[in-house]
RNA sequence: GGAGAGGUGGCAGAGUGGUCGAAUGCGCCGGUCUUGAAAACCGAUGUACCGAGAGGUACCGGGGGUUCGAAUCCCUCCCUCUCCGCCA
């Protein structure tokens, strides 16, 4: 959520960097302006209504301490009349502020001025592109072939315990998953990032918080009886973990880094895009959030997309790095590098992981705060970035590794798993 | 799931319906003293909004009610703790 502060002061700024996006800017916040301009009005007439009122009911308490009952009496029928005028006062300050926090909801963030303006995945600006693609020929086959082939995974058997989408990992499959996690939590602890392990529920304030709720709803699993959320990813526990936090100057950078099964419904989603590891309702994922002083952030967001690029060559997996477009940039994102690795058995690009930087507008919504030497409270900002997710980092390893002789593994993994070679058992 | 207790400022903990934004202690900050520190003493110290400022308003878990007036009385919801039951 964007600061109504904020936009009093830089509005055509904001007004500018938001219309990338390709949205009415304009007109939102010349509504947000206009909302917020009645609702301080309002606000200074209540003030006075109810200042009026408690100098009454002050004098009314004088006197009848004195035993002067009739004229305190008296003094009640003002005091009566002035509670009426503030009750419709209050009740406009209340549909005033509400209006104003719909229009404030409806605000995405602005956008970071290097993001490029654009409307799908075509207009977003690769950075760059490292490793080489693996020379397979034409008989390079589609990772749910191998899966099957190497008994790493059973798809059916995944629909007949919970549905399409959730997968059982069998053998090799199952200690390649847990090698993988071991792999990312040690490279991102050893970088300084902090374990933890959230709870995989959460409530609806902290869907809140992160931005979840209420425009993506129909994203999460929600528990209905107890009023909880399946996580969609662990950036949400563990942004949440800071909410309505004033931390010291100190406190600051926080780094942090979990494993947690991630869950999303993925309503509508079917075909070929979701074939195999490709979209899931269940999977795996490391993700790294810091929270952070605002002139740090930029800063910050390059060294978490160097940890996330050093996953990537230590796995020796062809990779090119995106930076998304306005149109493509997700609600809460200022600025969103994506990360695509290459998968030869598909040919194609398949997604892996997405660091961005938040600035100011999630914490605006947590309320994470921290003291400036000068004793200012400012509003942290907030990144995140996955480091890594899995199903497509198995994908591309088991497509771009199949050889005659079996699936060859990269020698960053073979410290956590006891073969170098996935073979035909 | 059953029974009970409780939610007040950074923490602990008072609070008879009016002078309570709230005692007291601790902590934090500033000062005196000291070579330095500790101790002691003095002073300041909640948050948010409006206002150029003086100042004003709101907030004692959330919401509603009674009253001229609510931290205090009533209703309701939420949460935490203790005991019992069940259980990895």
């Amino acid at each position: 959520m964007l600061e109504i502060a904020k936009l009093r002061h830089a509005s055509e700024d904001l007004i500018e960097r938001l219309e990338k996006r390709g949205i009415q800017a304009r007109r939102l916040v010349q509504d947000a302006l206009e909302l917020d301009r009645q609702r301080r009005g309002n606000q200074a007439e209540l003030d006075q209504i109810q200042a009026r009122a408690n100098a009454i009911n002050k004098e009314i308490g004088q006197l009848f301490k004195r035993g002067q009952r009739e004229a305190a009496e008296a003094k009640k029928e003002e005091s009566t009349q002035l509670k009426t005028r503030s009750k419709e006062l209050q009740q406009t300050q209340d549909q005033l502020a509400q209006a104003l926090q719909n229009v404030l909801l409806e605000l995405p963030n602005a956008p970071h001025p290097s993001v490029p303006a654009g409307h799908s995945g075509e207009d977003n600006e690769e950075i760059r592109r490292e490793g080489s693609f693996p020379d397979l020929g034409a008989d390079a086959r589609p990772h749910w072939e191998l899966a099957q082939e190497y008994q790493l995974m059973d798809f059916d058997l995944g629909v007949k315990l919970a549905g399409a989408g959730f997968p059982v990992y069998t053998g090799a499959g199952a200690q390649l998953q847990r090698a993988l996690v071991n792999f990312f939590l040690q490279e991102n602890t050893r970088a300084g990032y902090r374990e933890y392990q959230p709870p995989l529920l959460v409530n609806a304030d902290s869907a809140y918080g992160t931005g979840q709720l209420p425009d993506k709803e129909g994203q999460m699993y929600h528990v209905q009886q107890d009023e909880l959320y399946a996580i969609p990813t662990s950036e949400v526990p563990l942004t949440n973990i800071f909410r309505d936090q004033m931390l010291a100057e100190a406190d600051l950078p926080q780094r942090l880094t979990a494993y947690t099964p991630c869950f999303r419904r993925e309503a509508g989603s079917y075909g070929k895009e979701v074939r195999g590891l490709n979209r899931l309702h269940q999977f795996d994922k490391v993700e790294l959030v810091q929270v952070v002083k605002p002139d740090e952030s930029y800063q910050v967001l390059d060294q978490m997309v160097a940890q996330v690029e050093a996953l990537l060559q230590k796995l020796e997996l062809p990779y090119r790095i995106l930076r998304l477009c306005g149109g493509d940039l997700g609600f809460t994102a200022a600025l969103t590098y994506d990360f695509e690795v290459w998968s030869a058995g598909q040919q194609r690009w398949l997604e892996v992981s997405s660091v961005s930087n938040f600035e100011t507008f999630q914490a605006q919504r947590m309320k994470i705060r921290y003291k400036t030497a000068d004793k200012q409270k400012e509003l942290v900002h907030t990144l995140n970035g996955s480091a890594l997710a899995l199903p497509r980092i198995v994908a591309a390893l088991l497509e771009n590794g199949q050889s005659p002789e079996g699936i060859q593994l990269p020698a960053a993994l073979h410290p956590f798993l006891p073969f170098k070679t996935i073979t035909r058992s």
